[in-house]
DNA sequence: GACGCTCAACTGTAGTACAGTTCAACTGTA
DNA sequence: TACAGTTGAACTGTACTACAGTTGAGCGTC
């Protein structure tokens, strides 16, 4: 621990800000899927130019959330059952394959801390810190992977996830999320590799029922 | 097949094409690792707006080939042991998941004509077009995880693998490389799924240790 | 209803301007 | 000689203006 722990300067450009606020809004609901983003409105309401606001919208693409059409601009994506089932089945390899190995003591007790923060969450019921767990339990399977660019990539992910599982969270018990991980958790204590990956197809696959009941 | 096939209008922007421009002269060494991308030089050689620099650079960025750096801008990635291996990391994890699933016919198909364009390439000798083959014959292997997220990803990988083979193909005689994927090839063929997950190591530890003998 | 026309809204791109940051060269100082 | 300022040029981040080209909705015609 140095002196100047937690000192920093704004270090961050003012399209980052934008882009993240963005980001926001759309996972609020601000801006349905499919709609567009039109550049000069916004700038004029936040009171940027619209320079910025297409750099905050190229950073926003990076996240999947947007994505740019030739002379249509950003385009809120639209969940079809496809996305759906595409997004899930990339976790579902990044994960599975993430189960088959060997994982070292630190990274199960990463898993079981994400398990338990998620337990807590589901406890207090406070939905967006549920959803915010979930993701950090997956992340931390997928981090047995030693791979610190799959890592980046399932952040990149993350976004997109956040989304579906704020909607499925309409559709679940807290108890039940906890239920479908706990059982994750324990076959990865337990060193069954095959219980491992035949339980995390099977929550990917109820999720992806599920949101497809939910949202087509 | 309709009378319209192949029948397309520049549905390209101009942001774009500097990007793919801007990508290969990275990638042919116009930039060295490190240098920085200086937007009003660029922009005046090539007769287009900062603006539009700006966005291509954007663009680039998500290719991995250059990263921002508040107020110093476009930096061109300069390889270390540490990225060389992290890249060759995430390629094996997702290569040996590929292999350890049971490939359909027109999979491996898709494979074998890889290899054999491969094969094609090292006869003539064609350097740049050797390595377009070899990432073609990597491609293929993880279109094997059936999951068109994880294909983007490995494309998104691509640029910057071009520029290692591009480094190891100094080292390598066409046969050798030729003779590595063979080796893949057959235990693909034979659905030996161990064999082809050691080959798939092999292969990656050897050009991992090949670049930082080459590049540190 | 299919087609063509018109028009407003918006994107893609150009160009200019300027404040703030970075970095290297220079200067002073102990 | 080592090191703390100072300065200035180069460059990025952002704003603003302008305009050609594209899109899509509205409207009339057949």
């Amino acid at each position: 621990m140095s002196a100047l722990d937690g000192l920093e300067v704004r270090r961050t450009t003012t399209a980052q800000q934008l882009a993240d606020g963005l980001s926001e809004r759309i996972m609020a609901g601000a801006f349905g899927p499919g709609d567009r983003l039109r550049e000069s409105a916004i700038a004029a309401e936040l009171g940027v130019a619209r320079n910025t606001i297409r750099e905050a919208v190229r950073i926003l693409e990076l996240t999947g959330l947007v994505r740019y059409e030739v002379n249509r601009g950003a385009v809120v994506i639209a969940p079809t059952p496809e996305k759906i089932e595409a997004l899930y089945t990339a976790r579902e390899r990044l994960e599975t394959a993430a189960a088959l190995r060997t994982p070292r003591p630190e990274q199960l007790d990463a898993i079981t801390r994400a398990f338990d923060e998620l337990t807590e969450a589901a406890a207090e019921g406070d939905t967006s810190r549920i959803v915010d767990r979930d993701l950090a339990f997956h992340q931390a399977i997928v981090a047995l992977l030693d791979s610190t660019r799959l890592d980046e990539f399932f952040t990149s992910l993350t976004e997109e996830l956040r989304f579906y599982l704020t909607v499925l969270s309409k559709s679940e018990t807290p108890e039940e999320v906890v239920a479908q991980h706990r059982v994750i958790l324990d076959a990865l204590l337990l060193g069954d590799h095959d219980r491992a990956v035949a339980e995390i197809r099977a929550h990917v696959d109820v999720s992806v029922e599920q949101l497809k009941q939910l949202l087509g």
